[in-house]
DNA sequence: AATTGGCATTCTATCGCGTGGAGTGCCAAA
DNA sequence: TTTGGCACTCCACGCGATAGAATGCCAATT
């Protein structure tokens, strides 16, 4: 019952728990008195003290100054989230209206963008949604249609009915004629096959011998691969981000400036999303654990989303630490879920 | 020489625009001593306060509390900009630069996004610009592809070679053949002209007895018009929200919230920017001049960029009340100049 | 008549100081 | 092991005093 050392006694674990539960609501450090009072446990103060020295020592919690009360630290929600925390179920009733929102729209960017708002709607917090990935969607169709100049429009349909247009850059210029030949022969050859696979196939022909090719089908080939060369940077929607501005933590200019930087350059900001895409499920990034500095008092809460069992993608919540991860953690998954859920649907 | 009431003697006026000068500069009220050392006049600052006097009487500027110096009202600001101001000309050089960025632009889209990251990233202030209307592009074709269903991807070119592209749903399901037709029909009966005449047209011949119609035209017409009902909504780009930061008068998280959430709503700023797009040449609001609660402590500096004479959209600045109007109002003047050259260009 | 110096006045910003309160750590008692 | 007691620490807050920056007004000067 007593466990010494690294090892948590249960105790310990229920203080922990409480302390962290009171200072998420007000962000001001936690006494021994209130903590007595609102553990549940019938201590006293003093006992309480002695606990959170304990905690202390284990680095899980600190104190701003001698005679103000403890506050948890990154280890201390670190180890909450990891091994005491119990998620809220969500209620139904909300996942229900969630899954009305999601129906409305059309499009994946839709989705993405009302996924957003969802997420930072219900939380107060600021929502975070990838584009979805596209290299592992379906091939469905290609139209050239010539433009001014040697210019070329290319449109690309995929399986998910998504459209993507680019300008291509040709050689000479091509006839009406000449474009629909190539996108004709491209859409024998590849309707239906995943755009990676298109991809590689390309690759391969056009390094192959040519002997079997005519001028037509290089052409081809060629605006083919110009079409999925760079296919679709990625990019993410977010929305929410004054909700931020609510928390004192945060109020300092500095930071916030940092933080919001941060979100319009994106660069770094993608570079973590892509960390959770590829950890498969919910994934946590409390304060500087993410590496970002302007993350430093915040965390960020994560779910990819798939359709199929196929990653397209990752959303989740940016807030401060002190967020209520019990409720942040199953609203994100059910997001996730419902965002994969309905990119499945329009298929 | 010494004109009475409401007509302000020149050294009040000399006065007025070394205070706002002086203002502009760290913010901070202006006294008298200070002014009379910088207003080049050679006055003692008891003369200054006696001038000092007489403008605060006509509500050019006003002291924060008694013992503080003074400081431009909103109507000072008018006046200032109204007919004291003497723009500062642009440096060749750094219009040639500006050129420069925006002649790497392929898309209108791309320019219009360069020429927000220029607004703010020369002024150090927020740039705005909306994307260029399309109604009066001349319509070059249009494409129907089906899709799954009774969806069809509808693609749009229009005169710039810019392309949009809208699914629509249509009441049955027509064969590549029929949506050919369709299209043919269509390209043949407006090709080049202009997009507000076809919509014109449509409306017309929609109401009109269609004894002269086919079931194919009527149903190319109905599709026209969906993809030209709404015609790419009202947009715009911002760039550099995050300069707002720096200045003190906006540091109150309060403001800066009301700020950016109007940023992100848009409406409200496409209301205003309206407006700015109907009156011709450099429009400036100065604080509360707007009516919009959220750009109270702020002033827009605006220009509206046109391309043959017609105008396509409006772009401006951004940014506190004290800001160089000086330095920013040719800036904002040269980069619609730019803007619209530069859209022309690709024409 | 315009300008100026002088002077009392007003208000802010700031510093130091004292105080109350909240909380801790430690120790001895239960 | 828990608890009450106690000394100690530190912050937040309010108070008063002070210094400084401006002002407005008036009388003297140009």
């Amino acid at each position: 019952m007593t466990n010494e050392r690294s090892d948590l006694s249960e105790r310990a674990q229920l203080m922990l728990r409480a302390l962290i539960d009171r200072y998420v609501l007000d962000g001001q450090p936690v006494g021994s008195r209130t903590l007595a009072r609102e553990a549940g446990l019938d201590l006293s103060p003093a006992t309480v003290r002695n606990v959170m020295s304990d905690l202390e020592a284990l680095g899980f919690v600190c104190s701003p100054h001698t005679s103000a009360g403890r506050v948890p630290t990154v280890q201390g929600y670190r180890f909450f989230v990891d091994t005491l925390l119990q998620v809220q179920p969500l209620d139904e009733r909300a996942i229900a209206n969630m899954r009305l929102e999601l129906l409305l729209d059309q499009t994946p960017k839709d989705l993405v963008e009302s996924a957003s708002g969802l997420l930072s709607g219900i939380t107060q917090l600021a929502g975070v949604v990838t584009l979805p990935r596209q290299e592992h969607a379906l091939f469905k169709r290609v139209e050239f249609l010539g433009l001014t100049g040697k210019r070329v429009l290319a449109i690309l349909v995929t399986g998910e009915d998504e459209v993507q247009n680019r300008i291509l850059s040709t050689e000479k210029q091509h006839s009406a004629a000449e474009l629909q030949q190539a996108s004709n022969y491209l859409n024998e050859l590849f309707a239906g096959k995943d755009l990676s696979a298109v991809r590689a196939t390309l690759l391969h022909e056009m390094q192959e011998t040519r002997t079997h090719m005519n001028s037509m089908m290089v052409t081809a080939m060629h605006m083919a691969d110009q079409v999925l060369e760079k296919n679709q940077d990625e990019d993410y929607v977010m929305a929410g981000q004054t909700n931020l501005m609510e928390f004192q933590e945060l109020c300092d200019i500095e930071k916030l400036r940092k933080l919001f930087d941060a979100f319009n350059t994106k660069r770094d900001m993608l570079h973590l999303l892509d960390q959770c895409v590829h950890s498969e499920g919910i994934q946590i990034f409390i304060g500087d654990e993410s590496g970002y500095g302007m993350l430093d008092e915040c965390s960020l809460v994560t779910a990819p989303y798939a359709v199929d069992g196929e990653i397209l993608g990752v959303l989740g919540v940016i807030g401060p630490t002190r967020m209520a991860y019990d409720r942040v953690i199953p609203i994100v998954d059910a997001t996730a879920r419902l965002l994969g859920a309905a990119l499945n649907q329009k298929e």
